[in-house]
DNA sequence: GTGAAAGCGCTAACAG
DNA sequence: CTGTTAGCGCTTTCAC
C-alpha cells in the first residue's frame, strides 16, 4: 500500500489536492457532488491528514502539557490522575494531546522539561505547585498555562480553585443540622488561602447559630496526619469537649480520629468527624469518613476550558468549581434535639 | 523579538542554514571554530529547533500514547499513575512525548482515539486490558504496540510481565521461613495465566518442604474483595484449619483478612497472611498488610525500552520484571519451631 | 467551482 | 569544509 496522502486521495476522486483540502476542513464553495464524492474517498481509504504538516502549517503543536511535581505521595497521584481524566475527556473536543511530564531538579533547582523549552506546546497546566522562578520562565516563553487549586494564589496566571469556603460551610453546616454546636476546628496554616477560605467558611456556618466555642478548639497547625493527632490532642487536653470536629482535609481527619481512637473515644459516638475532599481514603478508613467532595475531574475539565480559550487568544480569568457535595457515611452522629 | 528559526541563527552566526543544522545534529564535518560560534549564538538565544518541522522530515511524531481505559477503579488509577511515571522518566532520555488516552465507547464499541486513528502516534502501549478487536486494529495500522502486565496473554504481542510465579513463591517461602506449613491458597481463576502463574510459585515452595494440604484450602474462585471473603468462609468451614493463607493479590488479602476478622480471628496472632502487589491501600489497611512489592514503576521503564526497540525496528520479546521483593509489615506471626 | 503554486522550518543530497 | 536547493504534506492565496 502506498503512502496515502492528499495529493493520492485527489487522484483517486479526480479532483485536485486543493479541492480535498477544502472539503476536509469544510470549506465552503465545493459542489455537492464534488463534496461527495471525495468524502467517499476519504471514508473508504481511513484516510486522515498528516498532522505534522498541520502542525507545520499552524505552526501549532496540539499538546497541552500536564506538569507533575516529581516526588509526589501517592494521594497527590491519585489526585492528578482525577484531574488528569477530567483534562484528557475535554481535550478530545478541542483536539489537543495531553502530554504528561514532570518537572525534574537539577542542582537544586527545577528544570523545564524539553517539551517546554523548545515551545513543543501550546499551553501548560501547573497542578497544586506553583514554584514562582519557574512561572516566570514560562511567561517568558509565552506559554499560555493555568494553575489548578494551588496551595499559594499566585498573581496574574488564571487559576482553577475548588470553593473550599463553601466546601466547609456544607461540611460544618451539616454538623449543626444533626444537632452539632461545639464544633472544633482543625486546619493548616501552611497554605494561607486555603486556610483563610476553610476557616470562613467554617465561622460563616457557626455565626448563623450564634455558637460560643473555646479559642482551643481552632487548631492550625496541622500540616499533615502526626500534626492532625497532635492538634487533636490540644483540643481533648481541656474541657469542654466539643461534640464534633470539622478538618480541613480528609487526611487531617484521619489523623484526628487516629488520636480520639487512641485515647478511647468512639467515633462517631463520642465524638463526630466531617472533612473536605474525598480522597480515596476516606472510603475505607474505618470508620468511613463523611466529608465535602472536591470535584477533580471537573476541575480537570475547567482547566481544559481555561487554556483552550487562552490559547485562542481569549482573555480568561480564574474560575471556582462548586464544592458544596457532601457525602455521608460513618463519622457523624445526629444529636437528640439540645 | 523576530521569530528564531534556523536561518536567523546561521544569520547571527555568519554562516549557513545547512552548517547551523549540522551543529545542532551533531554532525561531522564542521571546524571546531564554526562549531563553537554557531554553538554560543544558539546557547546565546537558547533557540531549538522547532519540533514541528522535524515531524514532519523525518515523518515521526514524537508521541507514544499511553492508552488507558475508560472507566476504572481507583486501584487502577493508582496502578496506571505508577507504570506513567516509570514510562515518563525514560520517555525522556528517547525524546518522546507520553500522551493520555483514553479509550471511549461508542454503540458498545471501544473505538481508538484520534490519535491513533490519524497515526499521530510513534507507538501505543496499553495496560492490562488488551481487547483483540482493537489490538488487530492496531496491527492493521502498522503502529508498534507493547502490552503491560496484561490480564490474559495475547499472541504476538511484545508484553511487560510482572514475574507473578516468582512473587507467589517469595511470599510463601517467607511464610515457610516463619514456621508455618499449613499455607492455605487465595486467588482467581478469572485470569487463567496469572493464576497458573501464583498457584505454581505457591506450590514450588510447598513442594521443597513435602507440606499436605487439604483440597479446600485451595480456593480460586476470589475475583474481588467480597468473593475472596467468602473463599476465606469456605477454608475456615472445615478443620483443620491453616495458620497462614497466600492471596493473590492484596486486595483479595484485605477481603479475606475481613472475614477472619468478622469470626473472630485475630490477624496475626491467630492466623498470618501474606498477598502480591503493594498497592496504596496495604499500608493503611489495620493490620498493615505483608506482601510481595510489584514495582510498577520499573514496569513502566520496560516497556517504554521495549517500545523505542519496536519503533526502531528491532525484533523486541516479552520481559519479565524481577518481583521478589517482600514488605514485611503487620500481618505474619512467627510460629515456634514445630 | 476548481487547479497551480508558494511556503510553514527543517534536513540532506549535491555541488562548489 | 560550507552553501544552494529540493522536498516532507498540508493549507491557502490567486488565477482560471
Amino acid at each position: 500500500m502506498e503512502k496515502l496522502t492528499i495529493r493520492e486521495i485527489a487522484k483517486m476522486a479526480g479532483v485536485s489536492p486543493t479541492t480535498v483540502s477544502f472539503v476536509i476542513n469544510g470549506k465552503a464553495g465545493i459542489r455537492e457532488e464534488t463534496r461527495a464524492k471525495v468524502a467517499d474517498v476519504i471514508a473508504r481509504t481511513h484516510f486522515r491528514p498528516s498532522m505534522n504538516s498541520r502542525r507545520l502549517f499552524f505552526r501549532k503543536s496540539y499538546n497541552i502539557t500536564l506538569a507533575v511535581r516529581k516526588s509526589s505521595s501517592p494521594f497527590d497521584n491519585l489526585f492528578y490522575f482525577e484531574v488528569a481524566k477530567g483534562l484528557i475527556e475535554k481535550s478530545r473536543a478541542y483536539g489537543y494531546n495531553v502530554v504528561f511530564t514532570d518537572l525534574s531538579v537539577e542542582d537544586g533547582r527545577l528544570v523545564l522539561p524539553e517539551i517546554i523549552k523548545s515551545r513543543d506546546t501550546d499551553g501548560i497546566i501547573f497542578l497544586q505547585s506553583a514554584d514562582q522562578a519557574i512561572l516566570g520562565e514560562i511567561a517568558s516563553l509565552g506559554i499560555p498555562c493555568v494553575l489548578v487549586d494551588p496551595h499559594v494564589k499566585p498573581q496574574g496566571i488564571p487559576c482553577v480553585f475548588a470553593d473550599y469556603r463553601q466546601a466547609a460551610f456544607t461540611a460544618v453546616q451539616y454538623l449543626l443540622e444533626r444537632g452539632h454546636r461545639a464544633i472544633a476546628f482543625i486546619g493548616s496554616g501552611n497554605s494561607p488561602d486555603l486556610y483563610m477560605q476553610c476557616f470562613s467558611g467554617y465561622k460563616a456556618a457557626l455565626d448563623s447559630c450564634q455558637a460560643a466555642i473555646p479559642t482551643s478548639w481552632i487548631q492550625f497547625c496541622a500540616e499533615d496526619e502526626a500534626a492532625a493527632c497532635a492538634c487533636m490532642e490540644k483540643i481533648l487536653a481541656q474541657s469542654p469537649a466539643p461534640s464534633a470536629v470539622f478538618c480541613s482535609g480528609d487526611i487531617l481527619a484521619i489523623g484526628a480520629i487516629g488520636c480520639a481512637k487512641n485515647r478511647g473515644l468512639r467515633v462517631p459516638e463520642d465524638l463526630s468527624f466531617t472533612a473536605i475532599d474525598d480522597i480515596l481514603l476516606s472510603r475505607y478508613f474505618e470508620p468511613k469518613l463523611t466529608t465535602v467532595r472536591i470535584d477533580k475531574n471537573q476541575m480537570g475539565q475547567q482547566a481544559m476550558d481555561l487554556l483552550a480559550a487562552m490559547i485562542d487568544g481569549q482573555p480568561a480569568d480564574s474560575v471556582q468549581v462548586e464544592s458544596g457535595c457532601i457525602v455521608e457515611r460513618d463519622t457523624v452522629r445526629r444529636l437528640g434535639p439540645v
